[in-house]
DNA sequence: ATGACGGTCCGAGACCGA
């Protein structure tokens, strides 16, 4: 099972070439954030048409994740737990049953910027909210991943430039330890569990050239429980993807489970 | 040092992102 996560910064303005990359690099599962669309305007027909389920947990003008998936979807669940007056659309997970069922949860992570301050506020307290749902999701002891943009730079050499990013909600030490919090209850990075060293990015910024310059952070990430884990075949970025018409600034990251 | 880029809301320019 290919499950690859990909923030398409506006599913409208990018429909072209997500068709085109659900085509020709075909994921089983495709985790979308920043959809930028209510669930009625997420062009939901021209997604089944490729032979997709979709499940969509939109708001109006931002954020906005869903999950696209050749399986069914099944349990759909929308929204983090742990504030009920919190109504930015952060997250979503299902059910996808192949050789074996996993639990797939998509999340888009607060910025936080500026920081200090309340954005960033509520990015820590985002993050104390996803601990509880991971906690509460390595006790199934089943295989489950949490995959999306974290908005966390882990380490230093997940950045070009890492001194630019110091003073950032996304590499704050606050930031990075509420990250690592998480990470040491038991999962697995998937990409770093193959890969090491730098120069590995998920996000380049539009603008002063970053793309071309290979000015880029790693800030989408895919966490697998244990059982997960133990599935893990391969984890790659699609870095070709940036440089593609009207391309999004993130690339999707992938998985290739046995299941 | 600043702005640069891009999407969304709308129907100009603010707000948000990273």
């Amino acid at each position: 099972m290919k499950i690859a996560t990909f923030n398409i910064n506006g599913v409208k303005a990018r429909i072209e070439g997500l068709t085109h990359w659900l085509q020709d690099s075909a994921p089983d599962v495709a985790l979308l954030q920043e959809i930028k669309s209510v669930d009625d305007g997420f062009p939901r027909q021209i997604i089944e048409d490729l032979g997709y389920n979709v499940a969509t947990h939109g708001q109006k003008g931002f954020n906005g994740v869903a999950i696209l998936s050749k399986l069914p979807l099944e349990d759909v669940t929308r929204g983090l737990p742990g504030d009920d007056a919190d109504e930015q659309a952060r997250w979503i997970e299902a059910t996808v049953v192949g050789d074996t069922a996993v639990r797939i949860c998509c999340l888009y992570l607060p910025n936080g910027n500026p920081a200090p301050g309340p954005k960033f506020d509520y990015k820590l307290a985002w993050m104390d909210r996803l601990h509880a749902r991971a906690v509460a999701l390595l006790a199934e002891e089943m295989p489950a991943l949490m995959a999306g943009d974290y908005n966390i730079i882990p380490q230093a050499e997940d950045a070009a430039r890492p001194d630019a990013w110091r003073e950032d909600a996304l590499f704050r030490p606050d930031s990075r330890a509420a990250f690592r919090r998480i990470m040491n209850l038991g999962f697995t990075e998937a990409f770093r569990s193959r890969t090491a060293g730098p120069g590995h990015y998920s996000f380049w910024d539009y603008q002063a050239g970053a793309w071309d310059k290979n000015d880029g952070i790693r800030i989408d990430h895919m966490l697998l429980t244990p059982q997960c884990a133990d599935l893990l075949r391969d984890c790659s970025i699609q870095k070709e993807v940036r440089g593609r018409e009207k391309p999004s600034d993130h690339v999707p990251v992938w998985v290739d489970l046995a299941a």
